[in-house]
DNA sequence: AATATATTGATATAAATATATCCATATGAA
DNA sequence: TTCATATGGATATATTTATATCAATATATT
């Protein structure tokens, strides 16, 4: 706290008058002949891979927050998650952060930007059709409202389900859903419905105005473009794990 | 069926006796120093990508026999996942399978080569440790069981819990864990306990003889380097719906 | 029989993603 | 003060993954 508005003081050379850019540009490398892309710059999308790996340094950094802490290193980001220091750094740059060297970036600033470029600066409510095993479970699980999203209302269309009440929600019929909607401004729906009423449910989900849908189903659902859907697959990751033991055991019969 | 034992008969240049290599070799393209890796070949490992994407290709095919087809080309397979083909005959040949031109590959046998490059071609039997909403869906769903996963039994620490029957599975003690293990010759386990348990728990598990821990917690387990874990995040999945449901509206928002 | 066509498997190229390297900088230690 | 060090940001390189291209081939068509 000695001297605060020094501003590279020591640095001699004119080169180092260079701006800083923030964000990473891609440059191009093939002969790039789309009259669209003439601008020698691009802005580069984070990959796919960098998005899901912000919720987990979001979850760190929100114990990090609660236990006190007032800044964290992207290498202390990166040795909790295995990763290497680099990609946290490139990671956190889509989002807009700016650390400091020697000292890391400001714990508070970073949770706020990651929400915010996750779109979960403000709470995201969501309805739920399909309430059976899976969808109840969901229902009842708090876990998300961490992660921008609030489940305020279930449908289903088993009339032994309609009008009971299910962890604390009270179950609708189907046919509520484009009223609900309409009045809510709800965008975001969770698809939890057996896979033969998957396609046809998820239809009226989008009719009804959803934006959004989150598939737990194993269908591939035909939506038109506007609307997104993320399929959650668990049997990807039962191969993955299946593969991996497969190989563990595979090595360790090798070396005895 | 004329003539099968001709062998490219019609081929005149000598270019044409190298031998067909099934599957794909990585070339060396950097100078390799590594004394480990002399070989100028050497067997590429399918990706993290494409051994996620077999699971999809495997239920399709499932559907395909049960209708009573006998052959399906990688044209038809990578269409109904919106996949290039070519994507998916590298898939495929990691599997082993060999297909032939203008027909495609047998429904049968890419399935069982499938099933076995997964370690599924004979059931893998699980115990599910935390008995709670999400272990009481996994319970009572039994859609894994055609991907290799049969759920035999359930531990929970609930004293409420223990001894009474949760979808048709008698809970037990965790404290019978071991011995259950080690008399069933179980080695996977799926783990639902709240976050705050998982990581005791899991070692709970390894000790037991467990080898494989499907981990539903949002806890990064550690682990011995024998035991292969897997992290089942759905916030990933939601950031990522998230995500391209901003990008979305934005895109939008500037066309009109 | 000759030709056209769909398809596979191999190879080549491109794109995406991860990693290495470097410099500038803020702090603490000598 | 001077120096060593940990760190962020930029850029360069390497690796991984996806896509394009093409010869070979099995069947259908003319
Ligand atoms: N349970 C799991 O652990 C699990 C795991 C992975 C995937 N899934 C998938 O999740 C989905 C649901 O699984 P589940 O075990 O909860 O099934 P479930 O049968 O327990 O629940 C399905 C619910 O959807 C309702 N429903 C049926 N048709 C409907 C329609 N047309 N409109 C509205 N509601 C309708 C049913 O009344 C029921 O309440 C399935 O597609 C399944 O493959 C489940
Ligand atoms: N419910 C969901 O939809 C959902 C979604 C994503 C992730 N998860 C994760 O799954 C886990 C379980 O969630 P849940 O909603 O089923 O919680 P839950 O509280 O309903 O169930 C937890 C179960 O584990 C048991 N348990 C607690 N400590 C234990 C121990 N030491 N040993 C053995 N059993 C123990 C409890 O008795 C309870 O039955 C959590 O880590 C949660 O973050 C749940």
């Amino acid at each position: 706290m000695k001297n605060k508005n020094k501003k590279t003081v020591m640095s001699p050379a004119p080169s180092s008058v260079q701006k800083r850019k923030l964000i990473p540009k891609k440059t191009i490398t093939s002969i790039e002949k789309n009259p669209e892309k003439l601008e020698s710059e691009e802005v580069v999308k984070p990959s796919l891979s960098c998005v899901r790996r912000l919720p987990s340094y979001l979850q760190l950094l929100r114990a990090l927050q609660a236990d006190g802490h007032e800044y964290v290193s992207g290498t202390v980001l990166a040795s909790v998650h295995h990763l290497a220091p680099v990609i946290v750094r490139k990671d956190l740059a889509f989002t807009g952060v700016t650390g400091t060297p020697r000292i890391g970036f400001q714990v508070t600033e970073l949770i706020a930007a990651i929400e915010r470029f996750l779109g979960w600066d403000n709470q995201n409510k969501a309805v739920l059709v399909g309430v059976g095993n899976l969808g109840s479970a969901l229902l009842g699980y708090h876990g998300f409202e961490n992660f921008g999203l609030q489940i305020v209302a279930c449908f289903d269309n088993d009339p032994m389900k309609i009008d009971t009440w299910i962890r604390g929600c009270k179950v609708h019929s189907l046919d509520q859903l484009p009223r609900f909607i309409r009045r809510s401004h709800i965008v975001l729906g969770v698809l939890t419905v057996p896979a033969e009423a998957a396609q046809k449910t998820a239809e009226r989900m989008v009719e009804s105005g959803l934006l959004g849908i989150w598939n737990f189903t194993s269908v591939k659902l035909a939506v038109p473009a506007n609307v997104v859907t993320q399929k959650e697959d668990l049997a990807e990751g039962l191969a993955v794990l299946s593969h991996r033991m497969q190989h563990v055991s595979k090595t360790l019969a090798i070396q005895q």
